[in-house]
DNA sequence: TATGCTAATGTTAGCGCTAACGTTAGTGCA
DNA sequence: TGCACTAACGTTAGCGCTAACATTAGCATA
């Protein structure tokens, strides 16, 4: 049937104008009278026409396609950001396409960066480490933006959520709470945002006079992993903190099921406060009090900005910084808890 | 510097020859002498000189370029998957985009199709269900493969691990060791692999002479969470099953977290068995013994099945099936093994 | 030397679209 | 009526590349 698409040229011959008349009707541009207008519109609709977007890209270097670059796809956060640009690219007539790095590039290939330049638009970079695709589409000229790379020193605008504010948030809970003794589990710290909850940690520990002891922070990688062998280490010592803060929910994840393995209530034995309010943050038994991050706005945010950037306008605000919010489940608990519970668990001390 | 990128021109202008030998040389086509040929090349390398795939695309309605169609991304198995395929497609110098669908459009949008096929040379379809793209891809002539969707009426080409196979060496190693009552969680039944999982267990309990209670068959979807809620259900069994083979890892992970917090030690108590070996199976405690699906593999192969489409060879097998085998860690145990650990339970804990 | 043939190259046209610049017809106004 | 001006079109050219069809050079053969 359908068997080649539908091309400009059909619509134009079918409404009896030329092609360019067709195109401006088609692209929302002066110079066509309302009549005409409706007809080539309705016509586009009923023979189903969707304009060549690599026709267009090589006439005019447009083709609204947003590229987004990603090191990580399995991850929920990078779903979830995905799943708001998107629906955000959708809204103006954008489609999304996104380029996968694997190992083997994490340097980058030059015809990457070129299949992005002649593909799309603007890229949106969700990249943790500096991999050096920003600096180089930059320098092409290529409207690019980067998620969650808030750094004084880089040029590129980026988008992240409010990791210190959301920390601290985190950290004033557990201290209202009545917890001095708290640790910290450390994200990635080659991450700005894992540093930024750590700086708030330590700023925490001091505002709130919490145990300065060092053996309280716990360096981790985001990953469920690193949670669990954070549990470990937990067990092993003398004297346990009263709650645990981790710089995201995947680790949290890990280190609830290793510690509640070991026999550890939570929140009744130790409290434990996430970050990023994954949907699985909810289902978790009991339901994981977290730091909110609005991710998804996030992937919103970042292309409205990026449209922007294309339009050429100048981005005001470098670093846009989303705001976060604690999310209150039941994960953590008053302090007085666990002395009231704690005849109930002496079995767990047999093993140091 | 670079500011706009290097064309086929300038490198023919700079080698002192027509862009059409500069073609040439570039595709590795007859017609151009070795001398020349090497001069074009070694120029292009120079010059930092790349493809435009939009006006290769426009031109020959070629673009060396693959689409890769998901419904999820963010689960290891796609994340997995994907890896395969870039991998695959760098080695024949073809480039990987991915497509993701968001909720708003698991109905086929004729944009997206469209823009597949201005884009892409052909797409891999990674779709759990049955949402009509594949259909119309291939109804347009775009060559189309799908992952995990084998089903007799498809006319289709599919790339699936063999889940009969993969099942009955899982359920035959439970038997083995001596288990007779063996639970069932199933994975979301839509999904051919799935429901061949659970045709093999069925299969098993004839076979093996195992207990054929409805009660041992859990309903899942493959999530983590529906892990938890088979939990749920099997501590409230008043006889517990001995063993429980699950449809995939993920609800293993969901299962086992919930067990083990509840107290039930594994394998001891109940031998737990999955079906994929994610990277993080043997990364649980205990390991999880699991049927390995050569995810990467089946990326791989995909590709190449469709390279093979593409350049118009016909596909022997429509549908691919590729081999699983069983992964033997430490979450199965011999039935007897229970007996004889029982009176020991509680200070088992110590060891993390 | 003319002939035939092949390998190596060049030329032309066009993929589907849009920028930039025509052209035409209509309007207002003195 | 005639001029200026504008809205509504049309035409031409070209984005970067390749298919298809020239053309030329090179060389062996008779």
């Amino acid at each position: 049937m359908s068997h080649s698409p539908i091309t400009l040229g059909e619509i134009a011959h079918a409404a009896g104008v030329s092609t360019m008349t067709a195109s401006r009707a088609l692209n929302h541009q002066p110079g066509v009278s309302p009549k005409t207008r409706d007809l080539i519109l309705r016509l586009a609709a009923d023979m189903g026409y969707a304009a060549n977007r690599s026709a267009q890209k090589l006439a005019s270097g447009k083709s609204r396609v947003i590229g987004l670059l990603a090191a990580e796809l399995d991850n929920p956060f990078t779903g979830a950001l995905v799943s708001g640009a998107v629906r955000a690219a959708a809204a103006s007539g954008h489609e999304v396409l996104i380029y996968s790095l694997v190992d083997h590039d994490k340097k980058p290939r030059s015809n990457v960066l070129a299949l992005l330049q002649q593909f799309t638009d603007g890229v949106i970079a969700v990249l943790p480490y500096h991999f050096g695709f920003v600096e180089q589409l930059q320098a092409a000229q290529h409207p690019v933006i980067t998620i969650d790379n808030h750094s004084a020193q880089n040029r590129f605008v980026s988008i992240a959520a409010d990791s210190y504010g959301g920390a601290r948030l985190a950290l004033a809970h557990l201290a209202e709470l009545g917890h001095k003794r708290i640790a910290f589990l450390t994200g990635d710290e080659q991450l700005v945002s894992a540093s930024d909850r750590h700086k708030a940690f330590n700023d925490a520990v001091l505002l709130h006079g919490l145990d300065k002891s060092t053996e309280l922070v716990l360096k981790g990688d985001f990953s469920f992993f690193s949670g669990r062998e954070a549990a470990k280490k937990i067990l092993n010592m003398r004297r346990k903190p009263t709650a645990i803060f981790t710089a995201n929910d995947m680790s949290a994840f890990g280190l609830m099921g290793a510690l509640q393995s070991a026999g550890i209530r939570i929140p009744e034995d130790i409290s434990v406060i996430g970050f990023d309010d994954l949907p699985a943050a909810q289902q978790m038994h009991p339901a994981l009090t977290t730091v909110r991050q609005p991710i998804a706005e996030m992937g919103r945010v970042a292309v409205n900005t990026l449209l922007a950037q294309m339009a050429g306008l100048e981005i005001p605000i470098p670093h846009i910084s989303l705001p976060t919010s604690l999310v209150l489940r039941a994960s953590t608990a008053d302090i007085s808890v666990k002395v009231i519970s704690n005849h109930l668990t002496l079995p767990k001390l047999a093993h140091l």
